[in-house]
DNA sequence: AATGAATGAGGCTTCATTCAT
DNA sequence: TATGAATGAAGCCTCATTCAT
């Protein structure tokens, strides 16, 4: 549909300006005058603020784990598939600086609580993912046995901040430097038998 | 003085409200409301809401690190340190629900650059109580060589999400279980003689 | 358009209040209710209260001068040009008793410095047209070859207090009174030749 | 008494800083803090803003009508006591920016009006001087045989904006250059006998 | 679909004034 | 006399939301 596409430039505009000011200090006058249109008209597409707010998110969000699923499902070794899903979330936030600036401004995003949890669904996806991983390592032998639902979730939470806190703009520490010696302490740690763990 | 008594008490009726609303959702009358005093006589101790707010962290902020950094002074062996200001971060935490909330919804207090930060020093603070102990662990062989900078701040960012993120009230998981697989995890990947390390 | 029409009637509107109450003592809200609308809306067309005050002030002004440089424009003997001048300035000012007053109580509005003067340039036209009768008058050898500029000023000045400050509602002498020993003896001292000058 | 010593502190300060901010930008506080003492304490000798304005003004006009009337007294020849009452004004204002600044600010010191005027008794007196002066020339023969009441406030006025409108800081013309130009047309029309006037 | 205009609720901040000590 | 503290009433301005056209 043509609205659709509408609503499409509504968001992007939507997550420039979120990303910039933050919810509060957005007005939904900046973000119509960033869409070219006008206050008016935005409410024709979206029924409030926090509505307009939470489907922007949302749409920024879905593009986002679609990439990383897609690229993990494309390899089998489990060692490869944490690794590429760490490199590749990382890799698409760099060139996400909204959706980044969002995601910090915001943590409740990545809440994980079902009950008004509007992103809850998202999220589980994502955590799916580690799951899966975690569980094809240890009954693979290659990860030590941890208890897989604490972990998933703590991964799920340093990997968060690990992408996005540390890639703040203006963050001086060299993000590259911070993620080599992270992934090598975490996989350390995770792997049973380092030598071949990390081969 | 009687004055900064009454600051104090600003102060924690302050941290109660902005801990609940926010500081954009907090009015500076609901923080007078709670004080027990007028809008105007707030304004008769600080300048600004945003003032309010800066003491108001910064007050809380050098309560929790004065409280870490005494402990962790009086024991000598580095991973007992390391143990002691990763779990006495958490316990005191624990038991100051509203500065874990505030923390939680404001990330910026730990952005750690000079320029602008209003809490720079009080940080700083706390990352050299993380380098002290790296650099001791190096010096006597307990740690891996890393590198202290990117490392310390690496920890200072997951200490952070640590402590902080996963322990907002709404969370289900079990923190003691997360924090365990966690510190696990982390000793592991940064001891260099893990039985000694871990004894 | 209509909407110049609309700021006009707000225009009007505060020209009646702060003619009343003075800037300061003069609210938004009390402009907007004599509009008929609300102080949101009054926003929807001007900047800040200063800028409300600043626009109506130079509408204002912008009709008197226009009145009474139309009116000297349409004769050619220098001394009917000025008084012209004099008397439709007087008159015109006499039927805008807002305007009257809001002179007396902001001086400043003649202050005619250049450099962050609001009615700079409003104020210049009238300046020019008491130097160009003054010009001609010397040019003609109708008035005594005074120094062109400090005298523009000192008439403008004289001027000013003449139609304005004299006629506050609240002022018993009777203004016309005052004004005919004013004119005589102005132009009295400026005419070369008393005889030719008065007939 | 000391207590009107104080008082007179109280006013010099306040002169000082409503000449600098006018009325309404003016606080109690600005005042106290000029006068070296605290808010409340200046409420021990006036009874409100409003009343210390007043009693401040007075008694800088006092002041000023207190040194004109002394030195015009001093001299006989009535054209003579014209130009010391003007000259003599002129020049004591010329170190009393304060009282200028006010006076420029607030036009209503001047408005001759019995009722609820506060400073109607002084202007009282500066009005005499000048009928005085007015009926002395006539009756000598020296002045045009005006109309005293009206001329007098007249003189009155324009010599109020003489003295004080033109001489405000900022404005560019030379004081001095208008000054020159207006005695000689205002005594040029006034004089009966130009050439035995100027002599 | 789109716009301009309008509304109204609130938020931050200032300050004259009062009062206990 | 003098002070510090407290009060409460406004005032300016912003903005989410609605609506007629």
């Amino acid at each position: 549909m043509d609205r659709d596409k509408k609503k499409n430039e509504i968001f992007q505009a939507a997550l420039k300006v979120f990303a910039r000011f933050g919810y509060q200090k957005t007005t939904v006058d900046d973000v119509a005058s960033e869409a070219g249109m006008t206050k008016g008209n935005v409410y024709f597409y979206v029924s409030s603020k926090r509505d307009l707010y939470e489907k922007t998110v949302s749409s920024a969000l879905q593009k986002w784990r679609d990439t990383v699923g897609e690229a993990v499902a494309q390899v089998d070794d489990v060692v490869e598939k944490f690794s590429i899903m760490a490199s590749l979330s990382f890799e698409y936030l760099v060139g996400q600086e909204e959706l980044r600036s969002i995601l910090t401004m915001d943590q409740s995003i990545f809440s994980l609580t079902p009950r008004e949890d509007r992103f809850y669904e998202i999220n589980l996806g994502a955590m799916q993912l580690i799951k899966d991983i975690l569980k094809q390592g240890i009954k693979e032998g290659r990860f030590w046995s941890v208890d897989v639902d604490p972990t998933a979730e703590l991964l799920f939470s340093i990997y968060i901040m690990f992408l996005i806190k540390r890639y703040v703009k203006s963050e001086g520490v060299s993000a590259a430097r911070m993620y080599e010696e992270g992934m090598t302490i975490i996989l350390r740690g995770l792997c049973a038998t380092p030598p071949a763990c990390l081969a």
